[in-house]
RNA sequence: GGGAGCAUAGCUCAGCUGGGAGAGCAUCUGCCUUACAAGCAGAGGGUCAUAGGUUCGAGCCCUAUUGUUCCCACCA
């Protein structure tokens, strides 16, 4: 018995039914081996903390989408998916609820904090996954990783070992961004500059002994406690006599000499700047070429330090105000000056970052972009769509070293011990406690490495490096890696140098890029506005196949796309519309039909010739779409085909068929239909599957069929050109009746005159039956009433006598205006083929063209100039 | 300061390597035509931002301009 399907879908009757059954008969996991090859793809790891956002569902639809078409190729598919520990994130918030316990993570260690740590991701870490299976995500979840698991963590300790070994990883005191919030540092690509209002502060600084002074600038006059010197220009004239002479320090009263320095420009300013090595990149440089000490000014916690009783335990912005106070009182301040400026502040909290001498492990970036650039200049790596590489070629070839110890402890340990007694400094995989110099006992580095450490192996740490597993071999390098475009530098561009280092190989060969998610006025979605709209919402009120549909359709790579609900109901009533032509189809299609065989070719008409053409072309234009990672455009093209052709004419040129040709034409319809849903299977997961296995077919799921091929033998140029001028014909009758505002039950005969007869015949007196109110059709090869309606249509002309419906002044007016259109159509293409520069270097094809449209406009000018003579008569 | 994107119907966007512009939604008109009113049929609506250039031919290529969005950058 075949179930009846109810009469609007619902797709939470069987959406997670399906999910289910597809996982627990293995459809996900990679099929053992595949003369076509494999075909894999890692999942960007959502955060732990992360609910599925409309980012991830456009993401993960991407790839599903990827994945499922190569699947039913016959690849040999593998979509690895897992999880981010997402370190800076994951450790706020669970310091964030130890707050509103009263506690610190100070109060309770390191070793309970962890155990907290686990103990949230084990309850909330596995919400996101859930949630991507809603979405219809066909991972295989039995190779499920975590950047934090045992053999990510092992990748990570073997990577910092080798990089420490070969110089690539070192540790040192540098300037660095510390968020004050955080109390981590963080390195540059975690650096957002937000526009701020401010000011700038001219402050003069006396020469020791008197004599005269300098007046300097600056935006934190805070730092002004630790400046150890003022530099100028070398050629600058006006200081040249003032270099190697000192100043005395405002407020502070130290002695601080005046030092020549490239960095100090002529044209800004008053051309001398303050130098403060311990809390600015610059500064930090000039103070090592000039050999100038440090003096750190600022807490962890961006307070004054110690070494200034009066400002001690201030505030940053406390201690601005209270110093600008006393240079006021002191007569040091010159002039205020507003400004706005770009601010560096945390990406994560929002907090200005404070640049801060500190000592930290970096990774030294030249030696590793070099080949990371080459890799994607020399094409073995693609963007998609390609412009993205600029973006990230300009990154990488400015890259700065990469700051990756971070003050935090949810994450991976830093690999480094320290003796305690001589300072030996010992990176192994291996817990070290004795110190290999002189016994002693050591300490392992507090500091975890940043998130994107741990991600940047993820391609390869997830297949199981540094061991050479079956996975590694088999799937890796991986083929294509789908992101946005806001984490090409966190993660693409670190993936890369991080794979071609350790592994000696890209580690995919394509980065298809998509674009933001964005609210109906085309803003971001965020929190703070309340604008966000829950995917999952969207599943349980539309289902996963509209909420993928109104993602990717019309939607092109690297462009940001904006979410309404119109596109969500204009998906949801395409769902709809496909269910209710397989209600029909089911409705006719005996149950006795259960092969899959196409009827002989004499046994087909032209309305299936037409069909299978038109199909057989959207299989070769999706595959290619698909190919070429056009996915937005596959997908509008099968919604045309779907709903245009497929529904709007063959099913209701198809109706009065049922009761003739019963058989013929629902082999047809049913082939048509199933052909359908393999196309669209990898876009619309469950609604496909489940008409599918409504449908005759062959094999046990829609999910591991193979994909449809375009073949010759379905290719019927003839037919579709038939199929086509009848469709005009029924277009323009249907048009004149709509205009003179006659009632399609108003039936009336048809007269056709027409040379075409093996297009325009009996057998297809049904169509115009059914579908241009005809009650009966004559053919003939010439006629002519003046009192009939006349039709001038391609290839035929169709009379409708309703003569007591005619205006005939009105008539002949439409006449005049149809005549004047071909008559400047055929100037326009005149003017074409008299043009020689046309005729001598336009492609043949092209003036071919030209040449038929013109004989087609002659012929109906003809037709309509005739028509009017015989009315004015 | 450097770089990139976008500008096409009232709205949101497609438009592949140049051969006379498309969709969805909205609007208007008419339909319970036995799968679907979340539907069917029909209609209106565009000097493809502006100005030049290349070409036989430009929405598409080049140059400049305007508007807009984003990315990058240590401007004291």
């Amino acid at each position: 018995m075949r179930k009846e399907l109810e009469k609007t879908y619902d797709p939470s009757n069987t959406e997670k039914e399906t999910y289910t059954t597809c996982c627990e008969r293995g459809y996900f996991r990679p099929a053992e081996k595949s003369e076509k090859g494999n075909y894999s793809i890692v999942i960007p790891p959502p955060n732990i903390t992360g609910q599925l956002h409309m980012g991830h569902a456009l993401d993960n639809t991407l790839q599903d989408t990827l994945i499922r078409y190569k699947r039913m190729k016959g690849f040999s598919t593998l979509w690895l998916p897992g999880t981010d520990h997402a370190s800076i994130a994951t450790e706020a918030k669970i310091v964030e609820a130890m707050r509103k316990e009263g506690i610190t993570k100070e109060d309770i260690g390191r070793e309970k904090f962890l155990e907290r740590a686990w103990a949230w991701k084990k309850q909330y870490g596995g919400r996101i996954v859930e949630q991507l299976k809603e979405l219809g995500s066909s991972c295989d979840w039995s190779r499920e990783r975590f950047t934090l698991d045992e053999g990510c963590s092992e990748a990570v300790r073997e990577v910092f070992k080798r990089l420490y070994d070969k110089g690539l990883i070192y540790r040192g005191e540098r300037i660095i961004n510390w968020c004050p919030h955080c109390k981590t540092s963080i390195s540059n690509a975690e650096v957002d500059y937000k526009e701020q209002h401010g000011h700038f502060w001219h402050i003069r600084y006396p020469l020791v002994g008197g004599g005269g002074s300098v007046e300097i600038a600056t935006t934190r006059p805070e730092t002004l406690l630790g400046d150890t010197a003022v530099a100028v220009n070398p050629n600058d004239e006006r200081y040249k006599d003032m270099i190697g002479k000192y100043l005395v320090l405002p407020l502070v009263g130290r002695r601080i000499p005046i030092v020549a320095d490239e960095h100090a420009q002529l044209d800004k300013g008053t051309g001398c700047v303050k130098i403060t090595p311990a809390h600015d990149p610059n500064d930090f440089e000039v103070g090592r070429r000039c050999h100038l000490p440090m003096e750190v000014v600022l807490t962890e916690e961006a307070k004054i330090t110690e070494n200034y009783p009066k400002y001690a335990g201030m505030d940053r912005y406390e201690a601005r105000k209270a110093i600008i106070e006393d240079l006021k009182e002191g007569g040091y301040l010159c002039e205020i000056e507003d400004l706005s400026h770009e601010v560096g502040t945390c990406y994560r909290c929002g907090t200005t970052i404070e640049p801060m001498i500190s000592l930290q492990w970096f990774v030294k970036m030249e030696p590793l972009a070099k080949p990371a650039v080459e890799a994607v200049r020399a094409g073995k790596i693609k963007f998609v769509p390609e412009r993205f590489d600029k973006n990230y070629f300009h990154w990488m070839e400015n890259t700065q070293d990469w700051c990756i110890s971070r003050q935090l402890w949810w994450g991976h340990r830093i690999p480094a011990f320290y003796c305690d007694s001589c300072g030996e400094t010992v990176v192994s995989k291996d817990e070290c406690t004795v110190c290999p110099k002189c016994g002693g006992h050591m300490t392992q580095d507090p500091d975890t490495l940043d998130t994107w450490f741990s991600s940047a192996l993820w391609p390869f740490s997830t297949m199981g490096w540094p061991k050479e597993t079956e996975d590694l071999k088999k799937f890796y390098p991986t083929n294509t890696l789908v992101t946005g475009y806001d984490i090409i530098t966190f993660w693409v561009s670190r993936m890369i140098f991080s794979a071609l280092e350790y592994t000696d190989t890209i580690p995919f060969d394509t980065v298809l890029i998509h674009g933001l998610v964005r609210d109906a006025q085309g803003r971001k979605m965020s929190k703070s506005l309340g604008n966000g709209i829950d995917p999952l919402d969207i599943i349980s009120q539309y289902g996963a196949d509209a909420l993928r549909f109104a993602l990717l359709t019309g939607n092109s790579p690297g462009n940001d796309m904006r979410f309404s609900p119109e596109k969500i109901e204009a998906a949801r009533n395409f769902t709809n519309k496909i269910w209710n032509a397989s209600r029909f189809a089911l409705m006719n299609i005996p149950e006795s039909l259960d092969d899959t065989a196409l009827p002989e070719e004499k046994d087909l008409r032209i309305e299936d010739k037409w069909i299978l053409s038109k199909l057989n072309t959207l299989t070769k234009e999706v595959t290619e779409n698909l190919e070429k990672y056009e996915l937005g455009v596959a997908l509008a093209k099968l919604y045309d085909f779907i709903w245009n052709n497929f529904c709007d004419w063959y099913i209701e040129v198809l109706k009065p068929r049922f009761a003739t040709d019963c058989e013929n034409a629902c082999r047809v319809l049913a082939y048509v239909l199933r052909t359908s849903m393999e196309l669209l299977h990898p876009f619309m997961p469950f609604i496909t599957e489940t008409i599918w296995q409504a449908l005759p077919h062959d094999g046990e799921s829609i999910v591991i069929t193979d994909f449809p091929e375009y073949t010759e033998a379905h290719s019927f140029p003839a037919e579709e050109t038939a199929m086509e001028r009848l469709i005009t014909a029924i277009r323009a009758i249907r048009n004149r009746r709509a205009e003179m505002n006659v009632a399609p039950s108003k039936k009336a005969k048809l007269f056709i005159v027409t040379k075409d007869t093996s297009t325009f015949n009996e057998a297809v007196t049904p169509f115009f039956q059914k579908l241009a109110s005809a009650s009966e059709v004559e053919y003939l090869e010439s006629y002519h009433d003046e009192r009939s309606v006349q039709i001038v249509a391609d290839h035929a002309v169709i009379y409708i006598p309703l003569a007591e419906m005619i205006d005939f002044s009105a008539e002949i007016a439409r006449l005049e205006k149809e005549r004047a259109k071909m008559i400047s159509e055929i100037e326009r293409i005149d003017k074409k083929l008299s043009n020689a520069g046309f005729v001598a270097k336009a492609p043949a094809a092209v003036i071919e063209g030209e040449r038929k449209k013109r004989e087609g406009y002659e012929n109906k000018l003809h037709t309509i100039e005739e028509s009017i003579a015989k009315y004015k008569a």
